[in-house]
Parts: structure tokens; C-alpha cells; sequence
DNA sequence: GCACCATATCGAGACTTGTCAATATCCATT
DNA sequence: AATGGATATTGACAAGTCTCGATATGGTGC
């Protein structure tokens, strides 16, 4: 994948990992999780953890808060704001699917046909 | 990336990529859309848009209909649904983010801290 | 049939990503 | 200062992804 530039597509990346999509779903649970309490939810070691953390951290979808050994994650409420905005720019296609004029469909520039 | 399973992590693998989601979005915009009009939209060429048009349909984002020698694609109403559950899943941690206790966050197994 | 067009598939190259073991860093306690 | 625990970083490897040129497929019209 060519290194995403646009913070759009960044943020759409990293929940593109079941790893990853696991931890925003307990901080969704949650509110707020220790880092030393992901490491069992998705079967990996400490340091993919932690490097599945730091991804999602320069996405923007997460902060932290150091107190004493632990570090406590949560998610920013801009990323989810953001992420609807982008849900919601999706729109399905025509519901009856085009039904008619699909015999002739021929100018030389395709005409994208009535819907 | 290790190839995802879970149906969930390939719906958002479709989006995070910068041409999948400009061709999501002109499909959103116009509805439907002849194969032949998204080569120029993205700066890749005709092969390179026709696997990502088979990424996305592999991800039950679109779907096709072919018109003679034209094929149309279209958003899957389905695809969006999930996409908005999933958005809508998301929470933000605790707007003050856990202010009080932090000092003497100690006992073993972290405690949650009241959010 | 044959030529032409739109689209899909194949094969290869450069690049990115996920994962781990080992190590470093940072904090708190003794 | 030294120890110990939690987290981050480094370096490496396997596997995946994006892109392209070349080629195949499938429909249309002569």
C-alpha cells in the first residue's frame, strides 16, 4: 500500500486491522483502557501491541495519558466525528438498478444512464 | 497486511486506499458509474482501476451491471448500512479525561479509573 | 468469420505492513 | 543508586499491496 498522505484515508487505515479495530471497539466499551490490558484481548505480544497503538495514536483516532507506569488510551472525539462525516458521505446507487434503456446504451461517451 | 477474514475489517480495508475512496466517492455522487469514467478520476490506469473496483466488489462494497460493452457500477445500500453501524459504534473516551486520582494509580491489576 | 472496443486477468517489481525477539526508556519503590 | 515493572523502539523477516505492461476475454458491428 503506497504510504497515505490524506488524514481521510490515514484514519480509514488504521481501522483496517482486525488488531486494531479490537482495541477501538474495548475503548468504545470501555471509555478509557490501560495499555497493559490490550495485550490479551487480540493474541499478540507487547510490542505489536504497542505498535498497533502508536498507528492509531498518528491517525489521530486515539490519545494518551501517562499516569505513574501505566499509560491509559481513549479515543478523540474528532476522529469519530470525522469518521460518521466520512459514513455519512456514502450513498448507495440507484435502487432499481437502471432498468431501462440497457439495450441501447451506445453513444460514443457513455451516457450514465437516468436514475 | 495479513489478509483479513472478518468481513468487517474488509469493508474498511476497501476505503483505505486513496483511489478506492475517490471512486467510492464519485460513485456516491453520481450514483452510478460506467468503468470507463474512473481512469481519469484517479491518475492510475485502466488496470490498476479495474483491481480496485475488484477489491471493492470482493468487500460487497459494489456491484455491476453490464450494458453491452460497458459495465456500470454501482454503491451496495447494504455496504453503507454496515458502515454507519460500525461508525456508530465508536465511542469517544471521557471528554475530562479521568482527572482525579491519577497521583496514586497503583494496585496491580490496574483499575479501570472512574470516567 | 473478423476487427474493434471495453474490461478483466496475469506476472513482475517496488514498496508497505504485521509480527516478533531483543533492547532501550521511563517511572516508582526500596 | 539499584531494582523491577510497564511501555516504546529497533532490526529483521514473511507476507501483503499497488502499480504497470502485456495479454486474454467478452460483446458489438461489419
Amino acid at each position: 500500500m503506497k504510504r497515505a498522505t490524506d488524514p481521510d484515508v490515514r484514519l480509514l487505515q488504521a481501522t483496517a486491522d482486525p488488531t486494531r479495530l479490537s482495541i477501538l471497539r474495548q475503548l468504545s466499551a470501555e471509555g478509557s483502557v490501560c495499555a497493559c490490558n490490550f495485550s490479551d484481548c487480540c493474541g499478540v505480544g507487547q510490542p505489536t501491541v504497542s505498535h498497533h497503538l502508536r498507528v492509531l495514536r498518528e491517525a489521530g483516532w486515539v490519545t494518551t495519558e501517562r499516569r505513574g507506569t501505566w499509560i491509559w488510551y481513549a479515543i478523540r472525539q474528532e476522529a469519530v466525528e470525522r469518521f460518521r462525516e466520512l459514513a455519512g458521505e456514502f450513498a448507495p446507487g440507484p435502487a432499481r438498478p437502471v432498468a431501462d434503456l440497457s439495450g441501447q446504451a451506445k453513444p460514443l461517451p457513455p451516457a450514465r444512464p437516468a436514475n
